[in-house]
DNA sequence: AAATCGGGGAT
DNA sequence: ATCCCAGATTT
């Protein structure tokens, strides 16, 4: 099949953003990071703290997180423990070390200013492609291409006819985001291309699903290549590697006990996390443990002194 | 390109 | 039970 991008008709576009940007605005959840008193800083945490996890998850460490550390220098004034603490349940707490290091380096090498040029917001730790451009666009108005996994999806399933994008981003992916993004020569093109970021992105969230999409509710059914493609089931997936049993649930259920209790003896580790039941039945081998501590360990995530193992 | 890294809501 | 989530980083 040839290239989506040789097909691409600027009516069709016109249309599509049009549309999406119409549905935006009478559907756009109100979310916290996007109140209008919302600062730089405050939308960076959003978007680090929604990385593989999920808005409803997200909402009130958000606001609990901000009350604490309302700006960067506040954050990376607090002990590296707290953070932890703080973090919670959000999962991957090696986000909350990467968010305050960045803290942390925009106190010392950007004057406590969040900078708004994606080439620096992307030196700072835990900031990749996707987040710099989410800032960038979403905090400072600068029309970046905002390419996320609704993103993805949207433009797979409306432009490119399958239901699904590839395993990982792809050029082809980047080049067609580009060539969608409202044309940014006037003041207007550069409100609508930020609009469109966030609008595409939301559609993807609450219409355009990945598991069982509102096509009914959709505002480009009509427009939709995989809809008029009779909704082809995308390629299978690689299964996901299993949570029970894995390591990611040692360390979790061990960063889970020391958030409780800030320290734990190592000689007691295996009784104590299993006591918290978060391993449900499964029992880890010693080679397990091992690995688990080595690599909090190694992440900064816990430190271990004298058989005993604490938060950093 | 593939593996690793949490945790829970949704189906 | 499995899928999926406003990804980033390392191998």
């Amino acid at each position: 099949m040839s290239s989506p991008l040789a097909e691409l008709d600027d009516a069709h576009v016109q249309q599509v953003r049009t549309r999406i940007l119409d549905w935006y605005a009478a559907n756009a959840r109100k979310l916290p990071w996007r109140e209008p008193e919302t600062t730089a800083w405050g939308v960076l945490v959003s978007e680090v703290m929604l990385q593989q996890t999920q808005v409803a998850r997200v909402w009130e460490p958000w606001l609990a997180w901000m009350q604490r550390w309302p700006g960067p220098a506040d954050l990376a004034a607090a002990e590296a423990a707290d953070v932890l603490i703080m973090w919670g349940r959000l999962g991957y707490p090696r986000r909350a070390l990467r968010l305050h290091e960045t803290a942390k380096a925009v106190v010392e090498k950007h004057d406590g200013q969040l900078p708004a040029d994606p080439e620096l917001l992307l030196q700072l730790p835990g900031i990749g492609e996707y987040t710099a451009a989410a800032v960038s666009s979403f905090a400072f108005g600068i029309p970046e291409v905002v390419i996320d996994t609704n993103v993805r999806r949207v433009h797979a399933r409306i432009f490119t006819g399958v239901g699904a994008a590839a395993p990982s981003l792809t050029a082809a992916e980047r080049q067609l985001a580009r060539k969608l993004m409202p044309d940014t020569s006037t003041e207007q093109g550069v409100a609508d291309a930020n609009t469109w970021n966030v609008a595409t992105m939301e559609l993807g969230a609450l219409i355009c699903t990945a598991r069982a999409p509102k096509c009914e509710e959709c505002p480009v059914l009509a427009q939709c290549a995989w809809v008029a493609a009779g909704k082809p089931e995308p390629d299978v997936v690689a299964k996901t590697q299993s949570w029970n049993g894995s390591d990611r649930q040692v360390r979790g259920a061990i960063m889970g006990v020391l958030r409780a209790q800030g320290t734990v003896d190592v000689g007691r580790l295996r009784t104590t996390v299993e006591a918290t039941g978060r391993l449900g039945r499964h029992i880890p081998e010693s080679a397990q443990w091992d690995r688990a501590v080595t690599g909090l360990v190694d992440d900064g995530l816990a430190v271990l002194s004298e058989d005993v193992l604490t938060l950093p």
